[in-house]
DNA sequence: AGCCTGATACATCGAAATGATGTATCGTTG
DNA sequence: CAACGATACATCATTTCGATGTATCAGGCT
Protein backbone atom coordinates (compact mmCIF):
# COMPACT_ATOMS: atom_id res chain seq x y z
CA UNK A 1 0.00 0.00 0.00
CA UNK A 2 2.73 2.28 1.08
CA UNK A 3 4.91 1.05 -1.46
CA UNK A 4 2.21 2.11 -4.07
CA UNK A 5 2.21 5.54 -2.62
CA UNK A 6 5.85 5.81 -2.98
CA UNK A 7 6.73 4.44 -6.08
CA UNK A 8 4.04 7.09 -7.06
CA UNK A 9 5.47 10.19 -6.12
CA UNK A 10 8.86 8.92 -7.64
CA UNK A 11 7.58 8.28 -11.04
CA UNK A 12 7.79 11.69 -11.32
CA UNK A 13 10.58 12.90 -9.83
CA UNK A 14 13.40 11.63 -7.58
CA UNK A 15 12.93 13.34 -3.94
CA UNK A 16 14.14 12.38 -0.67
CA UNK A 17 12.54 10.39 2.42
CA UNK A 18 11.38 13.22 4.49
CA UNK A 19 9.91 15.11 1.05
CA UNK A 20 8.10 11.93 0.42
CA UNK A 21 6.67 12.38 3.98
CA UNK A 22 5.60 15.82 3.19
CA UNK A 23 4.24 14.85 0.11
CA UNK A 24 2.27 12.36 1.18
CA UNK A 25 0.69 14.75 3.33
CA UNK A 26 0.16 18.04 1.24
CA UNK A 27 -0.41 16.35 -2.19
CA UNK A 28 -2.18 13.10 -1.39
CA UNK A 29 -3.52 13.77 1.80
CA UNK A 30 -4.14 10.31 2.54
CA UNK A 31 -1.55 8.81 4.82
CA UNK A 32 -2.00 12.11 7.00
CA UNK A 33 1.30 11.80 8.44
CA UNK A 34 2.47 8.48 7.86
CA UNK A 35 5.22 7.57 10.46
CA UNK A 36 8.93 7.13 10.04
CA UNK A 37 8.54 3.67 11.20
CA UNK A 38 6.70 3.09 8.10
CA UNK A 39 8.50 5.02 5.63
CA UNK A 40 11.90 4.45 6.04
CA UNK A 41 11.18 0.33 6.23
CA UNK A 42 9.47 1.32 3.13
CA UNK A 43 11.84 2.94 1.76
CA UNK A 44 14.53 -0.17 2.39
CA UNK A 45 12.25 -2.70 1.18
CA UNK A 46 12.34 -0.98 -2.21
CA UNK A 47 15.71 -0.35 -2.53
CA UNK A 48 16.57 -4.34 -1.54
CA UNK A 49 14.26 -5.24 -4.32
CA UNK A 50 15.55 -3.56 -6.62
CA UNK A 51 12.37 -0.92 -7.42
CA UNK A 52 14.76 2.26 -6.73
CA UNK A 53 17.94 3.55 -5.84
CA UNK A 54 20.06 5.83 -3.93
CA UNK A 55 21.62 8.59 -5.05
CA UNK A 56 22.67 9.82 -2.10
CA UNK A 57 23.42 13.52 -2.63
CA UNK A 58 25.30 15.98 0.05
CA UNK A 59 28.48 17.79 0.07
CA UNK A 60 30.48 14.70 -0.91
CA UNK A 61 29.58 11.99 -3.20
CA UNK A 62 28.72 9.58 -0.57
CA UNK A 63 29.99 6.13 -0.22
CA UNK A 64 29.03 6.58 3.90
CA UNK A 65 31.52 4.52 5.76
CA UNK A 66 29.29 1.64 6.94
CA UNK A 67 32.20 0.57 8.83
CA UNK A 68 30.95 2.46 11.88
CA UNK A 69 28.85 1.97 14.18
CA UNK A 70 27.61 4.61 12.63
CA UNK A 71 24.27 5.92 14.80
CA UNK A 72 23.34 9.15 13.32
CA UNK A 73 24.30 7.95 9.31
CA UNK A 74 25.99 10.35 7.49
CA UNK A 75 28.43 11.95 9.69
CA UNK A 76 29.98 12.83 6.07
CA UNK A 77 28.16 16.14 5.17
CA UNK A 78 29.65 17.67 8.60
CA UNK A 79 33.01 16.29 7.96
CA UNK A 80 33.35 17.30 4.56
CA UNK A 81 32.02 21.37 5.32
CA UNK A 82 34.61 21.14 7.98
CA UNK A 83 37.37 19.93 5.79
CA UNK A 84 37.15 23.08 3.90
CA UNK A 85 35.31 23.30 0.93
CA UNK A 86 31.75 25.24 0.72
CA UNK A 87 30.30 23.26 -1.83
CA UNK A 88 26.39 22.46 -0.93
CA UNK A 89 26.77 20.76 2.08
CA UNK A 90 23.32 20.94 3.21
CA UNK A 91 22.72 17.94 5.36
CA UNK A 92 23.28 14.99 3.83
CA UNK A 93 20.22 13.08 2.58
CA UNK A 94 19.84 10.50 0.39
CA UNK A 95 18.18 10.90 -2.92
CA UNK A 96 15.81 8.36 -4.29
CA UNK A 97 15.23 7.49 -7.62
CA UNK A 98 12.96 4.87 -9.44
CA UNK A 99 14.24 2.68 -11.67
CA UNK A 100 12.60 1.17 -14.53
CA UNK A 101 12.09 -2.29 -12.67
CA UNK A 102 10.18 0.15 -10.54
CA UNK A 103 7.89 1.73 -12.65
CA UNK A 104 6.91 -1.85 -13.98
CA UNK A 105 6.25 -2.86 -9.84
CA UNK A 106 4.11 0.43 -9.71
CA UNK A 107 1.93 -0.31 -12.96
CA UNK A 108 1.26 -3.34 -11.43
CA UNK A 109 0.82 -2.51 -8.18
CA UNK A 110 -1.94 0.06 -9.64
CA UNK A 111 -3.46 -2.17 -11.58
CA UNK A 112 -3.71 -5.13 -9.49
CA UNK A 113 -6.87 -5.88 -7.08
CA UNK A 114 -5.56 -5.51 -3.78
CA UNK A 115 -9.13 -6.98 -2.31
CA UNK A 116 -10.98 -4.92 0.17
CA UNK A 117 -9.28 -5.74 3.30
CA UNK A 118 -8.56 -3.70 6.05
CA UNK A 119 -8.92 -0.06 4.98
CA UNK A 120 -10.25 0.15 1.17
CA UNK A 121 -10.87 3.43 0.88
CA UNK A 122 -7.33 4.60 1.05
CA UNK A 123 -6.39 2.16 -1.19
CA UNK A 124 -8.80 3.13 -4.08
CA UNK A 125 -8.36 6.84 -3.01
CA UNK A 126 -4.12 6.23 -3.54
CA UNK A 127 -5.10 4.58 -7.03
CA UNK A 128 -7.67 7.38 -8.04
CA UNK A 129 -4.43 9.31 -7.03
CA UNK A 130 -2.29 7.95 -9.54
CA UNK A 131 -5.29 7.01 -12.09
CA UNK A 132 -3.44 9.13 -15.25
CA UNK A 133 -1.07 6.94 -15.33
CA UNK A 134 -3.82 4.03 -16.12
CA UNK A 135 -4.74 3.27 -19.63
CA UNK A 136 -8.12 4.69 -20.33
CA UNK A 137 -9.97 0.58 -19.49
CA UNK A 138 -7.93 0.09 -16.62
CA UNK A 139 -9.19 3.48 -14.99
CA UNK A 140 -12.63 2.59 -15.89
CA UNK A 141 -12.52 -1.36 -14.48
CA UNK A 142 -10.87 0.66 -11.08
CA UNK A 143 -13.67 2.75 -10.78
CA UNK A 144 -16.37 -0.22 -11.53
CA UNK A 145 -14.77 -2.35 -9.34
CA UNK A 146 -14.95 0.36 -6.42
CA UNK A 147 -18.68 0.62 -7.56
CA UNK A 148 -19.32 -2.57 -7.31
CA UNK A 149 -17.46 -3.09 -4.18
CA UNK A 150 -19.92 -0.15 -2.54
CA UNK A 151 -22.83 -1.82 -3.75
CA UNK A 152 -21.81 -4.98 -2.09
CA UNK A 153 -21.62 -3.47 1.18
CA UNK A 154 -24.14 -1.57 1.11
CA UNK A 155 -26.23 -5.12 0.59
CA UNK A 156 -24.73 -6.74 3.52
CA UNK A 157 -25.04 -3.66 5.44
CA UNK A 158 -28.89 -3.72 5.04
CA UNK A 159 -29.09 -6.97 6.07
CA UNK A 160 -28.24 -5.82 9.04
CA UNK A 161 -29.25 -2.32 10.70
CA UNK A 162 -33.28 -3.56 9.17
CA UNK A 163 -34.88 -5.90 12.15
CA UNK A 164 -31.70 -5.42 15.14
CA UNK A 165 -32.81 -3.27 17.49
CA UNK A 166 -29.88 -0.81 18.44
CA UNK A 167 -29.90 2.19 20.83
CA UNK A 168 -29.89 5.48 19.34
CA UNK A 169 -26.25 6.08 18.76
CA UNK A 170 -25.63 3.33 16.82
CA UNK A 171 -28.35 3.69 14.94
CA UNK A 172 -27.53 6.99 13.55
CA UNK A 173 -24.32 5.47 13.46
CA UNK A 174 -25.47 2.90 10.47
CA UNK A 175 -27.84 5.05 9.02
CA UNK A 176 -25.28 8.34 8.26
CA UNK A 177 -22.95 5.23 7.29
CA UNK A 178 -25.31 4.27 4.75
CA UNK A 179 -25.83 7.78 3.58
CA UNK A 180 -22.11 8.24 3.20
CA UNK A 181 -21.60 5.21 1.07
CA UNK A 182 -24.60 6.19 -1.19
CA UNK A 183 -23.22 9.33 -1.55
CA UNK A 184 -19.77 7.60 -2.55
CA UNK A 185 -21.53 5.62 -5.15
CA UNK A 186 -23.39 8.58 -6.96
CA UNK A 187 -20.35 9.97 -6.92
CA UNK A 188 -18.60 7.35 -8.55
CA UNK A 189 -21.30 7.15 -11.10
CA UNK A 190 -20.29 10.80 -12.11
CA UNK A 191 -16.94 10.06 -12.29
CA UNK A 192 -17.38 6.87 -14.33
CA UNK A 193 -20.29 8.81 -16.58
CA UNK A 194 -17.38 11.71 -17.21
CA UNK A 195 -14.90 8.68 -18.18
CA UNK A 196 -16.78 6.78 -20.24
CA UNK A 197 -17.26 10.32 -22.36
CA UNK A 198 -13.80 11.29 -22.67
CA UNK A 199 -12.98 7.59 -24.08
CA UNK A 200 -15.66 7.76 -26.50
CA UNK A 201 -15.82 11.43 -27.73
CA UNK A 202 -17.47 13.02 -30.78
CA UNK A 203 -20.35 10.98 -30.73
CA UNK A 204 -22.71 11.95 -27.63
CA UNK A 205 -25.98 11.33 -29.20
CA UNK A 206 -24.90 7.95 -30.80
CA UNK A 207 -26.31 5.09 -27.81
CA UNK A 208 -25.62 1.95 -30.16
CA UNK A 209 -22.12 2.72 -31.25
CA UNK A 210 -21.09 2.69 -27.84
CA UNK A 211 -20.81 -1.03 -27.55
CA UNK A 212 -17.49 -1.53 -29.03
CA UNK A 213 -15.49 1.50 -27.97
CA UNK A 214 -15.17 0.06 -24.50
CA UNK A 215 -12.95 -3.41 -24.34
CA UNK A 216 -12.87 -3.82 -20.80
CA UNK A 217 -12.76 -6.81 -19.32
CA UNK A 218 -14.93 -6.15 -16.44
CA UNK A 219 -17.90 -8.02 -15.41
CA UNK A 220 -21.56 -7.95 -16.32
CA UNK A 221 -21.98 -4.17 -14.53
CA UNK A 222 -22.89 -4.72 -11.36
CA UNK A 223 -25.20 -1.36 -11.94
CA UNK A 224 -28.41 -2.32 -9.93
CA UNK A 225 -30.20 -0.81 -7.22
CA UNK A 226 -28.74 0.27 -4.52
CA UNK A 227 -30.92 0.31 -1.04
CA UNK A 228 -31.27 2.07 2.11
CA UNK A 229 -30.60 1.64 5.49
CA UNK A 230 -27.70 -0.25 6.35
CA UNK A 231 -24.08 0.07 8.11
CA UNK A 232 -20.66 -0.12 6.88
CA UNK A 233 -17.33 0.39 8.02
CA UNK A 234 -15.37 3.51 7.09
CA UNK A 235 -17.18 6.74 6.59
CA UNK A 236 -18.51 6.50 9.83
CA UNK A 237 -16.72 9.71 10.56
CA UNK B 1 -8.33 0.69 20.19
CA UNK B 2 -9.27 -2.98 19.81
CA UNK B 3 -9.65 -3.70 23.61
CA UNK B 4 -12.26 -1.01 23.94
CA UNK B 5 -14.47 -3.14 21.67
CA UNK B 6 -13.83 -6.24 23.46
CA UNK B 7 -14.80 -4.56 26.68
CA UNK B 8 -17.87 -2.93 25.29
CA UNK B 9 -18.81 -6.39 23.77
CA UNK B 10 -18.21 -8.15 27.05
CA UNK B 11 -19.89 -5.02 29.27
CA UNK B 12 -23.33 -6.57 28.03
CA UNK B 13 -22.22 -10.13 28.69
CA UNK B 14 -19.74 -12.50 28.48
CA UNK B 15 -18.82 -14.65 25.40
CA UNK B 16 -16.27 -16.41 23.63
CA UNK B 17 -13.56 -15.13 21.39
CA UNK B 18 -15.09 -16.34 18.23
CA UNK B 19 -18.55 -14.84 19.15
CA UNK B 20 -16.70 -11.62 19.95
CA UNK B 21 -15.63 -11.67 16.28
CA UNK B 22 -18.95 -12.01 15.02
CA UNK B 23 -20.36 -9.32 16.92
CA UNK B 24 -17.65 -7.21 15.97
CA UNK B 25 -19.02 -7.45 11.70
CA UNK B 26 -22.25 -8.05 12.69
CA UNK B 27 -23.18 -5.40 15.09
CA UNK B 28 -20.66 -3.17 15.59
CA UNK B 29 -20.07 -2.86 11.63
CA UNK B 30 -16.31 -1.19 12.72
CA UNK B 31 -14.06 -3.87 11.92
CA UNK B 32 -15.07 -5.82 8.95
CA UNK B 33 -13.88 -9.54 10.02
CA UNK B 34 -11.24 -8.21 12.64
CA UNK B 35 -8.07 -10.98 12.32
CA UNK B 36 -7.82 -14.01 14.52
CA UNK B 37 -4.20 -12.68 15.16
CA UNK B 38 -5.57 -9.57 16.72
CA UNK B 39 -8.30 -10.99 18.41
CA UNK B 40 -6.63 -13.48 20.49
CA UNK B 41 -3.72 -11.21 21.51
CA UNK B 42 -6.06 -8.84 22.73
CA UNK B 43 -7.96 -11.38 24.70
CA UNK B 44 -5.05 -12.58 26.31
CA UNK B 45 -3.64 -9.05 26.95
CA UNK B 46 -7.13 -7.84 28.91
CA UNK B 47 -6.78 -11.17 30.57
CA UNK B 48 -3.01 -10.70 31.93
CA UNK B 49 -3.85 -7.51 32.77
CA UNK B 50 -6.80 -9.01 34.95
CA UNK B 51 -9.68 -6.83 32.50
CA UNK B 52 -11.31 -10.16 31.93
CA UNK B 53 -11.34 -13.55 32.98
CA UNK B 54 -11.67 -16.83 31.58
CA UNK B 55 -14.53 -18.89 32.95
CA UNK B 56 -12.78 -21.73 30.30
CA UNK B 57 -15.81 -24.24 29.54
CA UNK B 58 -15.64 -27.16 28.27
CA UNK B 59 -18.68 -29.15 28.58
CA UNK B 60 -19.20 -27.89 31.91
CA UNK B 61 -22.48 -25.39 32.42
CA UNK B 62 -21.36 -22.50 30.78
CA UNK B 63 -24.43 -19.83 31.62
CA UNK B 64 -27.11 -20.75 29.13
CA UNK B 65 -27.72 -17.49 27.25
CA UNK B 66 -30.89 -19.56 25.84
CA UNK B 67 -32.41 -16.41 24.12
CA UNK B 68 -30.77 -16.17 21.34
CA UNK B 69 -31.23 -18.07 18.20
CA UNK B 70 -27.41 -18.38 18.35
CA UNK B 71 -26.80 -19.91 14.75
CA UNK B 72 -23.01 -20.32 15.99
CA UNK B 73 -21.66 -21.54 18.93
CA UNK B 74 -23.78 -23.51 21.02
CA UNK B 75 -22.97 -27.23 20.45
CA UNK B 76 -22.79 -27.43 24.25
CA UNK B 77 -26.54 -27.96 24.43
CA UNK B 78 -27.08 -30.12 21.57
CA UNK B 79 -23.96 -32.36 22.71
CA UNK B 80 -25.05 -32.33 26.23
CA UNK B 81 -28.78 -33.26 25.51
CA UNK B 82 -27.42 -36.33 23.27
CA UNK B 83 -24.81 -37.72 25.98
CA UNK B 84 -27.74 -37.61 28.31
CA UNK B 85 -25.51 -37.02 31.24
CA UNK B 86 -23.74 -33.85 31.72
CA UNK B 87 -20.31 -32.92 31.00
CA UNK B 88 -20.32 -32.29 27.36
CA UNK B 89 -16.66 -32.42 26.02
CA UNK B 90 -17.87 -30.46 23.61
CA UNK B 91 -15.04 -28.25 22.17
CA UNK B 92 -12.68 -26.37 24.68
CA UNK B 93 -13.81 -22.54 24.21
CA UNK B 94 -12.98 -20.05 26.14
CA UNK B 95 -15.46 -17.92 27.93
CA UNK B 96 -14.49 -14.48 28.44
CA UNK B 97 -15.89 -12.65 31.38
CA UNK B 98 -15.19 -9.14 32.50
CA UNK B 99 -14.30 -7.94 35.72
CA UNK B 100 -14.79 -4.98 37.93
CA UNK B 101 -11.36 -3.89 37.34
CA UNK B 102 -12.24 -4.02 33.44
CA UNK B 103 -14.97 -1.86 33.74
CA UNK B 104 -13.44 0.75 34.78
CA UNK B 105 -10.39 0.41 32.35
CA UNK B 106 -13.18 0.59 29.50
CA UNK B 107 -14.76 3.55 31.02
CA UNK B 108 -11.28 5.10 30.86
CA UNK B 109 -10.77 3.82 27.48
CA UNK B 110 -14.04 5.31 26.20
CA UNK B 111 -13.70 8.69 27.91
CA UNK B 112 -10.09 9.05 27.01
CA UNK B 113 -9.42 11.50 24.10
CA UNK B 114 -7.41 9.30 21.90
CA UNK B 115 -5.64 11.68 19.43
CA UNK B 116 -6.32 11.86 15.91
CA UNK B 117 -4.36 9.04 14.78
CA UNK B 118 -4.24 6.96 12.19
CA UNK B 119 -8.07 6.26 11.68
CA UNK B 120 -9.77 8.63 13.82
CA UNK B 121 -12.92 7.69 12.27
CA UNK B 122 -13.07 4.16 13.48
CA UNK B 123 -12.06 5.24 16.80
CA UNK B 124 -15.29 7.74 17.33
CA UNK B 125 -17.47 5.28 15.56
CA UNK B 126 -16.73 3.43 18.36
CA UNK B 127 -17.03 5.05 20.75
CA UNK B 128 -20.23 6.25 19.60
CA UNK B 129 -21.47 3.09 19.58
CA UNK B 130 -21.02 2.39 23.44
CA UNK B 131 -21.76 6.42 23.92
CA UNK B 132 -24.64 4.84 26.01
CA UNK B 133 -22.65 3.70 29.07
CA UNK B 134 -21.00 7.62 29.03
CA UNK B 135 -22.41 10.24 31.01
CA UNK B 136 -24.05 12.80 29.58
CA UNK B 137 -22.08 15.10 29.59
CA UNK B 138 -18.86 13.60 28.54
CA UNK B 139 -21.51 12.25 25.61
CA UNK B 140 -21.61 15.75 24.51
CA UNK B 141 -17.98 16.29 24.92
CA UNK B 142 -17.52 13.11 22.80
CA UNK B 143 -19.58 14.87 19.89
CA UNK B 144 -17.70 18.33 20.36
CA UNK B 145 -14.40 16.79 19.93
CA UNK B 146 -15.30 14.93 17.37
CA UNK B 147 -16.82 18.26 15.64
CA UNK B 148 -13.80 19.98 16.09
CA UNK B 149 -11.58 17.48 14.65
CA UNK B 150 -13.50 17.55 11.62
CA UNK B 151 -13.37 20.96 11.21
CA UNK B 152 -9.85 21.36 11.78
CA UNK B 153 -9.23 19.03 8.91
CA UNK B 154 -11.55 21.10 6.81
CA UNK B 155 -9.92 24.39 7.13
CA UNK B 156 -6.01 22.77 6.42
CA UNK B 157 -7.29 20.85 3.75
CA UNK B 158 -9.13 24.02 2.26
CA UNK B 159 -5.51 25.30 2.51
CA UNK B 160 -4.17 22.92 -0.07
CA UNK B 161 -6.56 22.33 -2.55
CA UNK B 162 -7.37 26.09 -3.85
CA UNK B 163 -3.75 27.18 -5.51
CA UNK B 164 -2.82 23.70 -6.16
CA UNK B 165 -2.80 22.43 -9.34
CA UNK B 166 -4.13 19.23 -9.60
CA UNK B 167 -5.11 16.54 -12.34
CA UNK B 168 -8.66 15.93 -12.84
CA UNK B 169 -8.64 12.68 -10.65
CA UNK B 170 -6.94 13.91 -7.97
CA UNK B 171 -9.10 17.25 -7.95
CA UNK B 172 -12.24 15.02 -8.01
CA UNK B 173 -11.16 13.20 -5.19
CA UNK B 174 -10.42 15.84 -2.94
CA UNK B 175 -13.75 17.71 -3.64
CA UNK B 176 -15.38 14.19 -2.66
CA UNK B 177 -13.39 14.27 0.43
CA UNK B 178 -14.30 18.12 1.53
CA UNK B 179 -17.87 17.25 0.72
CA UNK B 180 -18.04 14.05 2.40
CA UNK B 181 -16.12 16.04 5.75
CA UNK B 182 -18.99 18.45 4.99
CA UNK B 183 -21.83 16.16 5.48
CA UNK B 184 -20.13 14.42 8.22
CA UNK B 185 -20.00 17.74 10.32
CA UNK B 186 -23.77 19.07 9.63
CA UNK B 187 -24.57 15.04 10.74
CA UNK B 188 -22.91 15.84 14.20
CA UNK B 189 -24.74 19.00 14.47
CA UNK B 190 -27.66 16.72 14.45
CA UNK B 191 -26.56 14.60 17.05
CA UNK B 192 -25.18 17.51 19.11
CA UNK B 193 -28.41 19.50 18.82
CA UNK B 194 -30.68 16.41 20.10
CA UNK B 195 -28.70 15.37 22.70
CA UNK B 196 -28.97 19.18 24.09
CA UNK B 197 -32.73 18.89 23.80
CA UNK B 198 -32.38 15.14 25.81
CA UNK B 199 -30.11 16.88 28.82
CA UNK B 200 -32.65 20.13 28.66
CA UNK B 201 -36.03 18.83 28.53
CA UNK B 202 -38.89 20.24 29.00
CA UNK B 203 -38.70 24.28 27.86
CA UNK B 204 -37.83 23.80 25.01
CA UNK B 205 -38.68 27.62 23.78
CA UNK B 206 -36.45 28.49 26.67
CA UNK B 207 -33.40 29.84 25.11
CA UNK B 208 -31.53 32.00 27.68
CA UNK B 209 -32.15 29.54 30.15
CA UNK B 210 -30.22 26.56 28.26
CA UNK B 211 -26.68 28.37 29.68
CA UNK B 212 -26.88 26.80 33.26
CA UNK B 213 -27.62 23.19 32.03
CA UNK B 214 -25.02 22.18 30.35
CA UNK B 215 -22.31 22.11 33.18
CA UNK B 216 -19.96 20.31 30.30
CA UNK B 217 -15.90 21.21 30.82
CA UNK B 218 -15.78 21.57 27.02
CA UNK B 219 -13.62 24.47 25.55
CA UNK B 220 -15.33 27.21 24.15
CA UNK B 221 -17.56 25.80 21.59
CA UNK B 222 -15.60 25.90 18.02
CA UNK B 223 -18.25 26.08 16.12
CA UNK B 224 -17.63 28.82 13.84
CA UNK B 225 -17.74 28.14 9.57
CA UNK B 226 -16.40 25.73 7.68
CA UNK B 227 -15.59 26.43 4.56
CA UNK B 228 -14.92 24.67 1.14
CA UNK B 229 -12.73 22.86 -0.78
CA UNK B 230 -9.75 20.46 0.72
CA UNK B 231 -8.61 17.05 1.07
CA UNK B 232 -8.89 14.58 3.68
CA UNK B 233 -7.92 11.14 4.60
CA UNK B 234 -10.78 8.91 5.23
CA UNK B 235 -14.21 9.40 3.54
CA UNK B 236 -12.48 9.22 0.16
CA UNK B 237 -14.06 5.76 -0.62
C1' DA C 1 -22.48 -46.11 5.23
C1' DG C 2 -18.78 -43.25 4.00
C1' DC C 3 -16.94 -39.00 2.40
C1' DC C 4 -16.59 -34.17 1.82
C1' DT C 5 -17.76 -29.52 2.70
C1' DG C 6 -18.34 -25.85 5.67
C1' DA C 7 -19.09 -23.68 10.05
C1' DT C 8 -17.21 -23.23 14.61
C1' DA C 9 -13.23 -22.42 17.55
C1' DC C 10 -8.57 -21.47 19.09
C1' DA C 11 -3.72 -20.56 17.96
C1' DT C 12 0.58 -18.91 15.85
C1' DC C 13 3.42 -16.93 12.09
C1' DG C 14 5.72 -13.27 9.44
C1' DA C 15 5.06 -8.93 7.45
C1' DA C 16 3.62 -4.45 7.97
C1' DA C 17 2.28 -0.02 10.25
C1' DT C 18 2.27 2.89 14.22
C1' DG C 19 3.80 6.10 17.82
C1' DA C 20 7.61 7.21 20.43
C1' DT C 21 12.13 8.41 20.88
C1' DG C 22 16.91 9.48 19.54
C1' DT C 23 20.53 11.80 16.87
C1' DA C 24 22.11 15.39 13.98
C1' DT C 25 22.20 19.69 11.10
C1' DC C 26 20.37 24.00 9.46
C1' DG C 27 17.90 28.55 9.40
C1' DT C 28 15.54 31.94 11.88
C1' DT C 29 14.44 34.90 15.52
C1' DG C 30 14.54 37.30 19.71
C1' DC D 1 24.60 33.88 20.17
C1' DA D 2 21.64 30.83 22.06
C1' DA D 3 17.27 28.85 21.96
C1' DC D 4 14.05 27.03 18.92
C1' DG D 5 11.83 24.81 15.22
C1' DA D 6 12.21 22.67 10.77
C1' DT D 7 14.68 19.29 8.21
C1' DA D 8 16.46 14.61 7.94
C1' DC D 9 17.49 9.84 8.96
C1' DA D 10 17.12 5.86 12.09
C1' DT D 11 15.41 2.37 15.45
C1' DC D 12 12.31 0.63 19.09
C1' DA D 13 8.37 -2.02 21.13
C1' DT D 14 3.63 -2.73 20.31
C1' DT D 15 -0.38 -3.62 17.38
C1' DT D 16 -2.64 -5.19 13.61
C1' DC D 17 -3.15 -7.91 9.60
C1' DG D 18 -3.43 -11.81 6.53
C1' DA D 19 -2.38 -16.41 6.03
C1' DT D 20 -2.18 -20.78 7.68
C1' DG D 21 -2.67 -24.70 10.86
C1' DT D 22 -5.20 -27.59 14.02
C1' DA D 23 -9.45 -29.56 15.71
C1' DT D 24 -14.48 -30.77 16.18
C1' DC D 25 -18.82 -31.56 14.49
C1' DA D 26 -23.33 -30.98 11.43
C1' DG D 27 -25.31 -31.84 7.25
C1' DG D 28 -25.36 -32.89 2.47
C1' DC D 29 -24.22 -35.89 -1.28
C1' DT D 30 -23.31 -40.07 -3.27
Amino acid sequence: MLDLAILGLLFEQEMHGYEIRRRLRDELGLFANISFGSLYPALSRLERSGAVTVAASGGTPVAPIPSTGSLGGERAGLRARRAGSTLGTKRSRKVYRITDEGRILFEQLLEGDEPAGADDARSFGLRLAFARHLAPSARLALLERRRAQLTRRLATDLARASGERLDVYTRSLVEHSTEATEHDIAWLDRLIEAERLRQAPGRPLDAAATLESTDTGDPGDPRSGGAMTSTSPSGAS
